[in-house]
RNA sequence: GCCCCUGUAGCUCAAGGGAUAGAGCGGCGGACUUCUAAUCCGCAGGCUGGAGGUUCAAGUCCUCCCAGGGGCGCCA
């Protein structure tokens, strides 16, 4: 047990609550949820409770009063030392040392598992990112979303979910007969035959390239091909070769996923004779009155069924050609996702210029039999490059990109997966190319971050080899204020992975891992570890910088950053 | 016109409705005989875009206005 202090604490305020009402003390008005803090002012204590100032109102008490009482019955023991009722209403209390400094050793058995929750959460939730076209190498603003979504999967497992990582493969539709025609328009002219790239197709010089391995396959097989027909053979070998490429991107960065969803195979009957997603789910569909035929085109209608819904677009799911959408597809995938495969909860990522199809996926996912609110669609703005002050703009069709791959060989797979996922997913960030390659590597966060758990291990070297031992007998030598500090540093992570995990806000972390740092280096300047002329305090502080190693490592490895021993 | 996001230090951004709004970078000034100076300490820098409102308490919630970004296809 122990690491749910924060929970402990809550049920001591709940607790000292029931009893000022029982004697008396407070009158029995109905009791919010008590919430507690970690006050920003050490000098408050460790944690902080508003509960009395909230109930004030109903108590028709000063927030004063009430927090004395309240404060005055919470039960002092092995973990709390104190409790004061503070200024406007707050409730201060003072965790007691030895219990704090007692949970060091659950950190350092817990090694960089540290932060992870100790019950399992019991949801089955799937997180859906990335899921570029592959009709193009992956670009930054793809960048933003794998690492956030990983680093959300990541969070989630830490707070005892079970995770699935999906890519959505979106191997159909129209993007891909554009993606066929100019795969075959540069092998053609890699044949010498006059061939021209299709209207608004893929001008990228990745292009030429794949065109060029494909034709180191297949030699000249295709040269006759007609150019508006691309051969089936030659665009699925396409799409294998560019999945090969974004796969490889991905594990730059270090993301993988547990499945690569097929639009196509949305289409397709299961081995058990089941229904294609897309049938079953255009079935329910009609069954459930929400389809409409007009102008030649068969439509979702996401409102009531059968009525006509001012602030509600219908959208097209079979074009009058008899095509489906992409969107009659995204019905069958959600579908699929929640009827067939039985997630509890599914929050696929998106980049925001999809926003608009938030309201209408949703109603789609309660259409077919499903709860559209346990669809969670987590938007992220887009990422806005700059080679100093110019803007670069970013598109897969002009052929200018800046692809993921370039920005990792520039900075470094670390820095980049540190830095995308350091700005809220709601904000907008911008991107210094110039900023990001010509600063010194030492002089950015991450560094930071990494140099302090490198220092934790320097330091557990040099023990090893003056033969000192950490130990946990004379904890109660951490006295020092920088050794609270640290303390109180490294037992916030377990309560910052439920809090993460809770708003689905992974970038916290990054906030969190430059705190830690600060805080061991700032112990590290002001307390020497190893000092022969106090054994005691020497194995002390030695099992600080254990606890303190294993919740930099935990860190960095949510953050998916490496975490050396040496730099 | 409607919808979503944003507006916080010179720049890039943090900050569950809480206490004195914080970091990094940039600027200025200090500190290495040390377990790593990829560090530490100090200083300067803010009417949190504006106006109302709700609340014991607003950067945070509500309304309006201004500004920026994104979206409103039988594209994806």
């Amino acid at each position: 047990m122990s690491s749910d202090t924060r929970e402990l604490v809550r049920a001591a305020l709940s607790d000292a609550l029931l009893r000022a009402q029982q004697d008396g003390a407070l009158p029995s008005v109905p009791a919010p949820e008590v919430r507690v803090q970690r006050p920003p002012n050490a000098e408050h204590g460790d944690y902080a409770c508003n509960l009395a100032m909230r109930l004030a109102g109903a108590m028709r008490l000063p927030p004063l009063d009430v927090a004395t009482a309240i404060a005055a019955r919470v039960e002092r023991g092995d973990l709390i030392a104190d409790a004061e009722a503070a200024r406007p209403g707050f409730i201060n209390l003072r965790i007691r040392g030895d219990w704090k400094r007692d949970r060091l050793l659950d950190a350092i058995a817990a090694g960089d598992g540290w932060g992870r929750a100790s019950q399992p959460a019991g949801e089955r939730v799937q997180v859906e990112f990335v899921s570029a076209n592959p009709t193009g190498p992956l670009q930054v603003g793809n960048g933003r979303g794998a690492v956030l979504g990983d680093a959300l999967a990541t969070v989630l497992d830490a707070a005892g979910c079970e995770v699935q990582r999906e890519y959505y493969v979106n191997d159909a539709g129209g993007q891909i007969g554009l993606f066929g025609q100019t795969l075959l328009a540069r092998y053609l002219q890699q044949q010498g035959v006059e061939a021209e790239l299709p209207e608004g197709g893929y001008g990228g010089a990745y292009m030429i390239d794949l065109a060029g391995r494909i034709a180191e396959e297949a030699g000249a097989r295709w040269r006759e091909a007609d150019a508006g027909q691309p051969p089936q053979e030659l665009v699925d070998r396409g799409l294998e070769l560019m999945l090969e490429q974004i796969r490889a991107d991905l594990l730059l960065i270090g993301v993988r996923f547990d499945h690569w969803q097929s639009e196509r195979a949305l289409f397709d009957a299961g081995d058990d004779d089941a229904a294609a997603p897309y049938e079953a789910a255009m079935s329910l569909l009609r069954e459930g009155g929400y389809v409409v035929e007009k102008e030649g085109a068969t439509w979702f209608r996401s409102g009531d069924a059968g009525e006509e819904q001012d602030d509600v677009k219908d959208n097209v799911l079979i074009r009058s050609s008899g095509e489906p959408t992409y969107f009659a597809s995204d019905v069958a995938y959600h579908y699929d996702k929640f009827l067939r495969r039985g997630f509890d909860r599914v929050i696929d990522v998106w980049g925001a210029d999809h926003q608009g199809h938030v309201a209408r996926t949703k109603a789609s996912v309660s259409a077919v039999g499903g709860d559209g609110d346990q669809l969670e669609v987590l938007l992220y703005q887009l990422v806005h490059l700059r080679r100093g002050q110019e803007r670069v703009r970013m598109s897969k069709r002009t052929g200018e990109l800046v692809t993921l791959r370039e920005l990792v060989e520039e900075v470094g797979a670390d820095a980049t997966r540190f830095f995308l996922l350091q700005r809220s997913a709601d904000a907008q960030m911008d991107f210094d190319l110039d900023a990001a390659t010509s600063q010194d590597p030492r002089q950015n966060p991450v560094s930071y971050v990494q140099y302090a758990h490198a220092r934790c291990a320097g330091i557990l070297r040099a023990a090893a080899e003056q033969g000192v031992e950490a130990g946990a007998e004379h904890l109660a030598l951490l006295e020092h204020p920088r050794e609270d500090a640290l303390i109180t540093a490294i037992l916030t992570l377990p309560e910052l992975v439920v809090d993460m995990a809770a708003r689905r806000e992974p970038h916290h972390l990054t906030t969190y891992a430059q705190e830690l740092a600060q805080q061991f280096t700032q112990f590290y300047d002001a307390c020497r570890v190893l000092d022969a002329d106090e054994p005691q305090r020497s194995a002390a502080r030695l099992t600080l910088v254990e606890a303190a190693k294993c919740a930099l490592a935990a860190t960095l490895r949510l953050i998916g950053v490496s975490a050396p021993d040496e730099m």
